[in-house]
DNA sequence: CGAGTTTGACCAGCGC
DNA sequence: GCGCTGGTCAAACTCG
């Protein structure tokens, strides 16, 4: 939580930074730092004086040193929360819930507390470890970090890697690659980054996996979480920001496209991968699915993408853990209880997560938890700025399927798919993932409506088809103060994604970072604190373009879910034309 | 010539 | 146990 000494500087950026993000989000909308609070002296028609200025000024000065004191105090109280459920989720594990974690201490972990704890914390945080699981070499590099550091350091810092779904620590040092992927292989994956990063190369793992060397593949309950990106797309492929390499294509059933294997190539061993076919229904579909979780430094305009792809899987896995008896009821009543990444372990399937997404579906295979972000959907209703579908479901990880029907989803789509391929300028508006999670069943329906209920009545009075750019931000930002866990999942990419900058990443993207992790915070603590209060500030509002027709719809997915966004065609710069010949055998 | 793609073969998981 | 399918490997091939 290196985020604590800096609450004041974040604030203090802003104003800028959000303006900044208005405008590279190619949100024409008014500014929403509220003009009532913001004189315009430049005005020929206001007489301010100077004076008048100044006060006024010093009124916003106040008001922002409030926001900052209110958001010290709700830092606070997360590195708190945080804490406490970092313990509580230390006494469960060991509380033998954590038979995965302990399998996986069999395999190569000595039984030593700390070392146990630590595993546990990042094997279950990735709560699935990938089919692949980890190899020994992971395994040790884990264990090799452990013995160099201090125990309890070690532990928090294991423990806030996977927490923070991986894209902290570049990888630069094994050690963190490791517990990365640990993390992430379990978790996630997905998303981008949502597997943990796997600091050998996947074809290593697989020899290991092939081999039978590795015990931990052999888990049969190991899921890997996939992020699905639905998007129409004329190219080959969508232009996500990284480099890949086709390793494969194959015809898959069911659908005459060939589907295409990407492995990134960003850097060597990265374990990241994606699958692109296109829609057996729909041709101009391109479905984009991410694997794994980059171990390596993002270019900037792959940052939106991997971090949505971790936030999502994140969020997936948070539902889809093993750890399903244990519950974590405060994060629908959007207490504190819900931290950057670490509740992404402890949530459970008893919780609900309501989430916004202009489209999101679930769909699943029996193996692999899969998150779609679907932007392809049509309007299903024009009453309806929502509905959600109850797409066929897996009777192991149920289905769910989130339209954003607004009549200006396609709007939307477009705009979302123009923001997060506008890498460089827009990666930031990715954010709005929308974060399901499975919950009780029981609870899932009457949740999901009075989410939906609630989310249409305050998108009801402001919607507006000129004000489709501000939708989804709108929406994003209701996402974000209204369910917990999105906000968790948000954080841990956005931390992540923080965390991942180096030195050497491009100036933009510095200067994007702390907007995202301010944003991530203003989330949090809207979520938290409930929004209203801060939502009505002028630095809230404008943070996020928040206005009051945010959207958000709520459901309990099962273990799979899939956000559907809509990726418009992307260029493919970074795949290759391979699929130009999309053959088919 | 190196990087990337194609493509048949191989392997593992799963269902019957 | 067998066949199907998904996923990956790796040699051959293509391209700049």
């Amino acid at each position: 939580m290196a985020e604590d000494t800096k609450p004041d500087r974040l604030n203090g950026r802003e104003n800028k930074e959000i303006s900044k993000v208005h405008t590279s989000n190619g949100i024409e909308k008014l500014p929403v730092l509220d003009s009532s609070s913001k004189p315009s002296p430049s005005s020929p028609h206001m007489l301010l004086t100077q004076e008048q200025t100044l006060a006024t000024t010093k009124v916003e000065m106040g008001q922002v040193r409030e926001e900052n004191e209110k958001l010290k105090s709700l830092l606070t109280r997360v590195v708190d929360d945080y804490q406490s459920l970092q313990t509580h989720y230390f006494e469960i594990m060991e509380q033998g819930k954590g038979k995965t974690v302990k399998d996986l201490n069999s395999v190569t972990v000595p039984p030593t507390n700390v070392e146990e704890e630590h595993e546990l914390v990042s094997l279950s945080l990735g709560s699935t470890i990938s089919s692949g699981g980890l190899n020994k070499k992971e395994e040790k590099s884990c264990i090799n970090i452990k013995g160099n550091k201090e125990d309890n350091k070690i532990e928090k810092e294991c423990l806030k890697l996977g927490l923070d779904c991986k894209f902290e620590g570049p990888s630069n040092s094994k050690g963190e690659a490791n517990v990365l992927s640990l993390s992430s292989d379990n978790s996630f994956d997905d998303t981008k980054d949502e597997e943990p990063s796997e600091p050998c190369p996947p074809s290593k793992i697989m020899k290991n996996m092939r081999g039978g060397e590795d015990d931990l593949s052999q888990q049969p309950q190991v899921k890997k979480a996939r992020v699905s990106v639905r998007a129409r797309c004329d190219t080959p492929t969508m232009n996500d920001g990284c480099q890949w390499r086709k390793y494969g294509q194959k015809i898959a059933k069911g659908n005459p496209c060939p589907r295409a294997y990407y492995r990134c190539t960003v850097a060597p061993g990265c374990p990241v991968r994606k699958q692109v076919q296109r829609c057996a229904d729909d041709m101009s579909i391109l479905i984009t699915t991410y694997e794994g979780t980059h171990s390596h430094l993002l270019p900037v305009s792959a940052t939106a993408m991997a971090s949505t792809t971790s936030a999502a899987a994140s969020m997936l896995m948070s539902g889809s853990t093993s750890s399903r008896t244990i519950s974590t009821p405060a994060t629908l009543s959007g207490s504190s209880a819900s931290l950057h990444g670490l509740n992404f372990g402890q949530s459970d399937a008893s919780i609900s997560r309501p989430y916004f997404l202009p489209t999101a579906s679930v769909s699943s295979t029996p193996s692999y938890p899969t998150i779609t972000l679907d932007l392809t959907t049509q309007p299903t209703s024009t009453t309806q700025p929502f509905a959600i579908n109850r797409l066929a479901t897996n009777p192991k990880y149920p289905s769910t399927s989130f339209n954003f029907s607004s009549p200006e989803s396609s709007s939307i789509s477009t705009l979302w798919s123009n923001s997060y391929l506008g890498y460089g300028n827009q990666h930031y508006n990715k954010s709005p993932l929308g974060s399901f999670s499975h919950t009780g069943k029981q609870t899932q329906d009457s949740i999901l409506n009075s989410y939906i209920q609630k989310t249409a009545n305050m998108n009801a009075p402001t919607t507006n088809p000129s004000s489709t750019p501000s939708l989804l931000t709108d929406s994003i930002a209701k996402a974000i103060t209204s369910d917990p866990s999105f906000q968790s999942a948000l954080a841990a990419a956005i931390t992540s994604y923080v965390g991942n900058q180096g030195p050497n990443q491009a100036a933009q993207t510095r200067v994007d970072a702390p907007v995202q992790a301010h944003r991530l915070k203003w989330g949090e603590q809207l979520g938290s604190s409930s929004s209203s209060s801060y939502s009505a500030t002028p630095c809230a509002s404008s943070f996020l373009s928040t206005k009051s027709n945010a959207q958000n719809a709520s459901t309990q997915i099962g273990s799979n879910v899939m956000f559907s966004l809509g990726f418009p065609s992307s260029k493919s710069a970074s795949t290759s034309p391979t699929e130009k010949k999309d053959r088919i055998s």
